[in-house]
DNA sequence: CAGGATCCAATTGTGGATCCGG
DNA sequence: CCGGATCCACAATTGGATCCTG
């Protein structure tokens, strides 16, 4: 699937698998996915990025210098996001959104966080995760968003108070606790894993890798009403 | 203590409640509870009610032919109610407000309803029920409340939806589910009393008791900030 | 490791049941 | 029974842990 040219492209395929199953979109790629829902973390997102011609992850990680910072439709400079609904059609989980870099200065000023960039402009593909097996799960919903001036005030605000924590030497009252849309939560294999940044003072300080992420609640509120 | 004259006056009285805790009321009052707390529902609040003078309870429903509608303090048309609060400060627990009765046409009209009688002036006594025993609880709050038109208005939406489904025979579907400020919940010794009421065909109907309730999302808004 | 996310144990919320005294 | 409410088992939420691939 080549990329498309522009957004309305973009937007029109998206909204062509609305109505469709994972299993259908799986088999129109010639491909499938793990049965154990345990073992397909992640696949279902990556199966509709290459249903739209996503640039894959293999291109972005491996460019050095840039620590893979590239949209899934690089020249779009738009974000894919897959979301699951529950039975009564809101988001089961939060939704990622990317690492949170503690090493480079400017990715701590909201304006030129990636952070922001990722969330400028998002396709919002959401489908029902009430059947226990992927291939069951319809895709219900598919959207291109980007944030209105009040919905950026509250995520930037999310986003200070967590970055003046750290600024401040405070990693450790950094919890998923803080935050009405965006939040921070440990993005590692295992709880034991540690990346070093520099303190306020110079020193070099340990703390565990993490992630930002975006609230149910949040997301709920951006999916079409009822 | 004899009756407050005006809502100044009861309101100072409340006020200087204010710090101090159940146990140096009891004992200005010599008087004093049962140690369970399961023994001890309802005598916290009927404690505040002495210690300012309000109506005593069996002045009220002993008056026959008026189903003991009396306000707490009938010259003052005021309503008074003890509120428990959590360690964040947060009601622990829904606020009843009185009885549902589906015998009586003019009160399932919101403006002559008694729901809407009792709320219309409201003596809020706030206290933190996080000390074990009852005699540590310390009074945090206390101030005169009438609904907004906004507050009023919504009240009001919960009343209709309830009192609507009633009227058309669906009693079974009146759960504690609906309203956003108000609900009805079950209110009885236990879930074996009913009650008869007429439905829409002029037939008998069967129902547990019921009684409207404030959610405590609702009574949370009404605190002080902080 | 970084990026795609979901899993799940523990906490929080709450709907229905219950307690006391007069 | 009624008005004063709180109790508590279970449902809903969610913060931290974890899974897979290149």
């Amino acid at each position: 699937m080549p990329a498309p040219r522009d957004a309305n492209e973009l937007a029109l395929r998206a909204r062509e698998l609305v109505g469709r199953t994972l299993g259908e979109i799986a088999a129109a790629l010639g491909t499938s996915l793990d049965d154990d829902p345990r073992r397909t973390k992640g696949k279902q997102g990556e199966l509709l990025e290459r249903a739209l011609g996503a640039t894959p992850d293999d291109l972005a990680w491996s460019v050095p210098g840039d620590e893979g910072r590239r949209h899934d439709f690089p020249s779009l400079r738009v974000e894919l996001k897959s979301i699951p609904l529950d039975a009564r059609g809101r988001p089961k989980e939060s939704t990622y959104v990317c690492r949170l870099s503690l090493r480079e200065t400017e990715t701590l000023v909201w304006e030129t966080s990636w952070v922001r960039e990722k969330l400028a402009n998002v396709l919002w593909v959401a489908f029902d995760a009430t059947p226990e097996d992927w291939w069951d799960r319809r895709i219900l919903h598919a959207f291109l968003w980007a944030p209105t001036a009040d919905q950026e005030a509250t995520l930037r605000a999310d986003f200070d108070e967590v970055v003046g924590l750290f600024a401040r030497g405070r990693a450790e009252a950094v919890t998923a606790h803080l935050g009405t849309a965006l939040q921070v939560r440990p993005k590692a294999r295992d709880g034991s894993v540690r990346t070093t940044f520099t303190g306020p003072e110079g020193e070099t300080l340990a703390t565990i890798p993490r992630g930002f992420y975006l609230r149910p609640s949040f997301t709920a509120t951006l999916l079409p009403a009822q």
